[in-house]
DNA sequence: ACAGTTCTTCCGCTCAGTGGAAGGGGCCTA
DNA sequence: TAGGCCCCTTCCACTGAGCGGAAGAACTGT
């Protein structure tokens, strides 16, 4: 037999999928090798489906031939739902400098924060997040300033789990993390230090849109100056309230990140 | 029969990106039905794809039902070659905080320029270009200094084309656009007035890096303002040659856009 | 109630997709 | 120069995944 022992029950689509998947913020290029031996798939099929992919500028080639993700589908992403991230980032830049520090804009998706902007000054700062990665909602600000406005059942599900513990300063006791998330939604803010990373601090706030929180916006910065932090909550809480103000006026639809 | 007369030929894999394809600035959100009619795949074809996409978080639905691109393709968008952009943006940002003009980084890509990245003040200001949208080449600043530097035989063949003259001030008669060519390429800059929309100009710079043209800046203000625009050259050539030092540093590998 | 539109499901035929294997090319070390 | 190694590309006969027309379900407006 030709086809000898093929896998059967996975669709082509979920190939390419697989194919696409393999890359992440790790491995953002890959050989044909390596990238077949990460989607689980047959060196010719992979192969086949590169070319395709290539040649419509889904994948491209790095100079040393490495395949990475292609323009066209930084393209495609740009129209993925962004009139929030596009309304918020004036604010981010004017509360980056009115501040001087890192400023992140975030939402949730599953169980993780993914951080959708950003705005940092150009001389070197420990890169926490990039746009584009996701992280643990409890040990970062952004996260718990989201998770605090999440209905109940969600909360304690998240609890439920076990809990990454990044820095021996992360709250991980489910009680503790609980009393943390009332704190944040009573005061209107979470403040963080060192609970994901050793030397940074963070403060961070939701934005709400018709009453419902759809991201948070959080400042980072370096926790030898953590005692600044409580600073920086007034001009973030009035930049999350002009992003809320901007995003409810217009014909509402499609809010998402 | 029961397959009917399909359409031979198109693999799954061109199907799933005409389906990607059909959004479009214009079109960031579809129905089934309308999806089906731009991708010219059958309402059963697309349904079925859609759904494998969909579970994929390739596509997502709109509150109202219709589809529109996925949060998982812009995160995967995100890996695209991006370090370049990643590193220029702080000089967008410094270039907008000493002018407060609106700030762009494009690409070329094809025959078309593409805009990568931008920086703009909240105040409304009328919206030429969004992240990850195309305009022509020769009515836009951005796009002239890309052209300049392109070799002979693509510049002889650009201008071979019949080319779009979207206002009156658009210049297209080809020996008269090749001398602006020269002029940029000689001062290492380009000037546009009303070229692309009535009521804007702009300045433009290319980046150089390891002396290939990979990038370009461009500055976009009211033309009302066009006298000011001279002034804006300098703190542009400054940032540009800034990014191009920073570009031309670390281990060379894989610049794109 | 009825006509129009959009979405979802069904099903048997068939050809596009499949993946093992073999062939080509580059780059080491001996 | 030969041999070993790794990565990429091409080939081919089999077969089940994909196909799309059609029927039905779910809305919507009149």
């Amino acid at each position: 037999m030709a086809g000898g022992s093929r896998q059967p029950g996975r669709s082509v689509t979920s190939k390419v999928l697989s194919i696409l998947g393999a890359f992440d913020a790790a491995h953002p290029q890959l050989s044909l090798t390596d990238l077949a031996r990460r989607s689980g798939l047959p060196l010719s099929t992979t192969h086949r489906l590169v070319g395709e992919l290539e040649r419509w500028q889904a994948l491209s080639r790095a100079p040393d031939g490495r395949l990475r993700v292609g323009l066209r589908l930084w393209e495609l992403g740009q129209l993925a739902p962004g009139r929030m991230r596009e309304l918020a980032h004036p604010w981010l830049q004017e509360l980056f400098g009115t501040t001087g520090e890192n400023v992140h804009l975030a939402v949730r998706d599953g169980l993780e924060v993914l951080y959708v902007d950003k705005v940092h000054g150009r001389h070197a700062v420990p890169i926490v997040s990039r746009t584009g990665s996701r992280l643990p909602m409890h040990p970062t600000g952004v996260g718990k300033a989201l998770l605090a406005h999440e209905p109940d059942w969600f909360v304690k599900s998240y609890l439920a789990r076990k809990l990454e513990r990044p820095t021996a300063h992360t709250i991980t006791e489910p009680g503790r993390l609980a009393r943390e998330l009332a704190a944040v939604r009573a005061q209107g803010y979470a403040l963080t230090y060192e609970e994901m990373t050793l030397g940074s601090c963070s403060a961070a706030a939701p934005i709400l849109v018709d009453g419902r929180v759809v991201a948070a916006l959080g400042v980072v910065l370096s926790s030898r100056r953590a005692r600044e932090l409580t600073r920086l909550v007034e001009p973030l809480l009035s930049a999350t309230a002009g992003i809320s103000r901007a995003c409810a006026s217009p014909p509402a639809s499609g809010y998402g990140p």
